[in-house]
DNA sequence: CAATTAGCATGACGGTCGTTATGCTAACGG
DNA sequence: CCGTTAGCATAACGACCGTCATGCTAATTG
C-alpha cells in the first residue's frame, strides 16, 4: 500500500549518536546540539525513537549488542599459541588506550552513572554480566577449574575497570601501569599455577 | 565597621548540598530544586559560591577534605591484634554497603564523570592519589617491601572500587562477594607470604 | 544609637530544554 | 498513476535553566 520503514536507518543513527556520545558524554546529552552534529534537526531523533528517555535506552541497547558481537567475534584466545592471560590483559590495555579512548570515557561514565542508580534498564548490568561471563570462559580454557572461573573473572574485570578509571582520572601512568603489571602477573598465575 | 562574615556558613551549607547530591545525583543537578530542599532560595547558592560551576568544584573540594580527614583519623589496623588485611577489606565492604551506600553511588558517580573527562579540577584526582598513598602506608606497616606497597595499593583500590560498582549495577551478590573473598585471600598473601 | 553589611527572598532576564502540530517531498505498493 | 506513508524541516509551546538587580531585615561594630 504505501512505503515500508527502512530498518536500517535506526541503527545507522544509533551509530552516529553513540559516535557523538564517546565525544561530547551522555550525562549532559541535549538533543539539539546533538541533533545539529548530526546534520538533522531534532525531529529526527524523537521520530526514530519516542523520546530523550528512550532514545537513551536504545543506546545501552545499541551498547550492549555490540559488546556482545565483538566479544564473540573475538578468536579464542586458547591455552596454545604462548599468549598467556597476562599478555591478553597488557595488549588489552594498549589497545584501549590508544585506539578506542573516548569510547572507553564514555563507558565508564555510563557505568558510573549506572552504579548511582541513574540510569535504569537492563542494558548496563547485562553488559557487566556478559564480560564477567565471556572472561569465565577464557579462564576456563586456560585450565582454571569451573568454581572459580566466574569468580576469578568478576574479580579480573572490576580490578581492570578499577584501574582504567584511576588511570584516566590521574593521569598517573608509573603507578598504575605498575598496578596493571601485578594484576597481569596475578592473572598469569592463575593459568599456569606456581 | 560592619558584620563579620560567617566562616562556618559555608561548611554547613556544604554538609547539606553534600547529603542532597547523595539522594539525588549530581549529574543532573539543577539549583531550584536543590535551593527547595534546604528549606532556601536558589539566591543562597549563588551567593556564598560563584555559580553553578563553582558550587560543584567546592563540593568536589569538600569531599576531598572529608577523606582526608576520616583515614587521617582512622586507627592504624597495624600489624598486631590478629586482624588481617583480608578482615579489613571484608568489613570496609560491609561497612560500605549497610552504612553508607548513598555515599558510595555519590562517589561512584562522581568519579565516572571524572573518568570521562566531563568534571574538572584537582580535587577527584587527589582523592584517588591520596586513597593510593593510605593503603599503602597500610600495607607498610604489615611488612610490604616499599617498592611493592604503592603499587599492590592502587591494584587494591581499583579491584575494590570495581568490584563495588558491578555489585552496585547487577545486584549480582553471590558472584560478587564470591570474588571480594578472592581479592581478601589476595591482601592477606600479601601481608603473610605462604 | 548609628552605620554598615551579611544574609536572604523576590522576581525578573534571556536562554535552552524536550516535545509536538503542521506541512512538504520523495519513495514505494497496488 | 494513484494513494499512502516514511522521512524530515520548521516553528512554536510551556517549562525549566542559571544568573542577577533590587530591597528588606537583622546582626554586628564603633
Amino acid at each position: 500500500m504505501a512505503r515500508p520503514r527502512d530498518p536500517q536507518r535506526r541503527e545507522e543513527l544509533l551509530d552516529a549518536i553513540v559516535g557523538y556520545l564517546a565525544e561530547h558524554g551522555i550525562a549532559q546529552l541535549s538533543l539539539r546540539p546533538l541533533a545539529k552534529a548530526l546534520g538533522h534537526s531534532t525531529y529526527v531523533l524523537t521520530h526514530h525513537f519516542a523520546g530523550k528517555d528512550e532514545l537513551i535506552s536504545a543506546v545501552l541497547a545499541h551498547l550492549d549488542e555490540r559488546q556482545r558481537g565483538r566479544v564473540g567475534a573475538l578468536p579464542d584466545p586458547g591455552t596454545s599459541g604462548g599468549l598467556g592471560l597476562g599478555d591478553v590483559v597488557r595488549a588489552s590495555w594498549a589497545w584501549h588506550l590508544r585506539e578506542d579512548l573516548p569510547m572507553v570515557r564514555l563507558l565508564h561514565e555510563i557505568e558510573g552513572l549506572s552504579a548511582a542508580g541513574r540510569l535504569s534498564g537492563p542494558y548496563v548490568p547485562k553488559m557487566l554480566g556478559d564480560r564477567a561471563e565471556f572472561v569465565a570462559g577464557v579462564l576456563r580454557a586456560h585450565g582454571v577449574p569451573e568454581e572459580a572461573a566466574l569468580r576469578k573473572a568478576t574479580l579480573l574485570n572490576a580490578a581492570y575497570a578499577g584501574l582504567q578509571i584511576d588511570y584516566l582520572t590521574t593521569g598517573d601512568k608509573d603507578r598504575v601501569e605498575a598496578a596493571l603489571d601485578e594484576l597481569a602477573d596475578t592473572a598469569d598465575s592463575w593459568t599456569r599455577p606456581q
